[in-house]
This record gives C-alpha cells, structure tokens and sequence, in this order.
DNA sequence: TATATACATGAACATATAATCATATGAAGT
DNA sequence: ACTTCATATGATTATATGTTCATGTATATA
C-alpha cells in the first residue's frame, strides 16, 4: 500500500468516524441496536422533528451504517452492519472505562 | 441507568466518535499508532503547520486519547490508551471490509 | 541574561454542518 | 381522483469547527 493508498483510507476512515460524532445520530444508532424501527417512532423516541430525523437517516445511509425497508406506508431502519454495532460497543466500552474512575492528569477541564 | 442517564453516555460517546471524525486528528493517531512522535515530527510527517498540529493534539489530549511527556525541548505525544488503537482497528477493519467490494444498492454517489 | 528552539494558544476568518421551514414524493384508503 | 399519512429533500440560517497568523510560554544553550 503506497502513501496514497493509505491517506485515503484515513480521509474513508475519518469520514466514518464523523458520522458517528454527532448526538443525533448516536441517539439514532442507539436506539435501532434494539432492534428495526419506522421513521415516525425514531421521530418520536429522539422528540425531534421528523425533518431532522429524516436527514440524519439520509447520512447514515449514505454511510451505509444503517439500511431502509418499506414497510407499507412507513420505512423501517435497521443497523446495515455488524460493525455498526461493534463500533457503538468499543466507544461505549471506551467511555464508561474513563468515566468508571480512570483520570487525566491535566486536561480535565478544557474545552 | 435512567433515561438522563444514558443520554448523557451517548453523548460522551458522540463526543469520542467526533474526536476521530476529522482528517487532521485520524492522521495523528494514525501516525502514533507506529510509537510516540514529537509535535514537531508529527508536523513534518503530515506537512502540516505547528500551530494546526498542535491545535489538534489539544483536542487530542481533552478527550484522553494521547498524553504528552516532555523531552526537553521537545513534547512527545503518545496513544494514551489501548482502547484507541483499537477503535482506530475496528474502523479500519470497517472500511477495508466496504471497500472490499460489499456494496449497497443505493446512496451510492450520495454527498 | 540574552537568544534560539519547541510548543501552546488566542483571535480572526472561512468553511462545514445541523436544525428548521416549506414543499415534494409516494403509498394507502375513500 | 382525492385525501391522508409517512417520509424525503431543497433552501435558509445559525452555529460549530479547522486553519492561519501573531504572539505567549517554556526549556536549553551561549
């Protein structure tokens, strides 16, 4: 793998990354780890507008993180991925370890 | 956990995923992941100016992902925890896997 | 102490991004 | 065909974010 290579696979997996880092999102990932759900239900479980919903769903489509199914007039969402999963459980693993006690020397109040 | 609770892990986890989601700090921790690196190596590896580098080990370092020891001189930065090689791995093994030839059916040559 | 080197940081600016509003599309029922 | 319900999307706007420039701080060395 040459240079190049290997830049572009850290712009892919910055990208991914991005697509996590956003609250919505997460909350929308958080909520179809239990299973598939209509747009109208996130909707409803984030209390957010439809619209803003419906964008972040577009995102993580886009990202192929999560995977539409027409159920009549609704559309379902579903994770797309094992590692979507995966994902979300490393971060979680990672952040609950920092907050079980694990601290910084400095730091630990800045921005 | 109650509700409060578990929405403030996602955002805690939001937070750690949005630290990742940028070229500029991917490309540090990815540069680390090989050993620790001085600003000013880290600088030169990836042809960027000192203050941008070190704008961005500042946030590195808020969210606990490297940890600086002074050299002297020079500061030496470091991967502060194994769970970051290991989100940056599982990320990696996400991408490669897309990349790899699974594709979706749409969203293809969304923005 | 004066100077140089390495790094950090505040301010400013340009760009990116998420939410909202209005509206379009699409499917189901009358 | 018309209406209703569910979802998608373009445009706009407010905010967030990354880089640059200028400058501050810290360490070493003459």
């Amino acid at each position: 793998m040459n240079d190049d290579t290997e830049l572009e696979l850290l712009y892919d997996l910055s990208e991914v990354f991005r697509v996590f880092g956003d609250t919505t999102r997460i909350r929308l990932l958080s909520a179809l780890r239990a299973g598939p759900l209509c747009v109208s239900c996130l909707s409803e479980e984030l209390e957010m507008q439809q619209s803003a919903v419906s964008h972040q769903l577009r995102m993580l489509r886009s990202a192929g993180l999560v995977r539409p199914t027409r159920m009549g007039k609704n559309v379902s969402y579903a994770l797309d991925d094992e590692h979507v999963a995966s994902i979300l459980d490393l971060g979680l693993s990672h952040v609950t370890h920092r907050r079980a006690g694990y601290q910084y020397k400095d730091d630990k109040e800045e921005a």
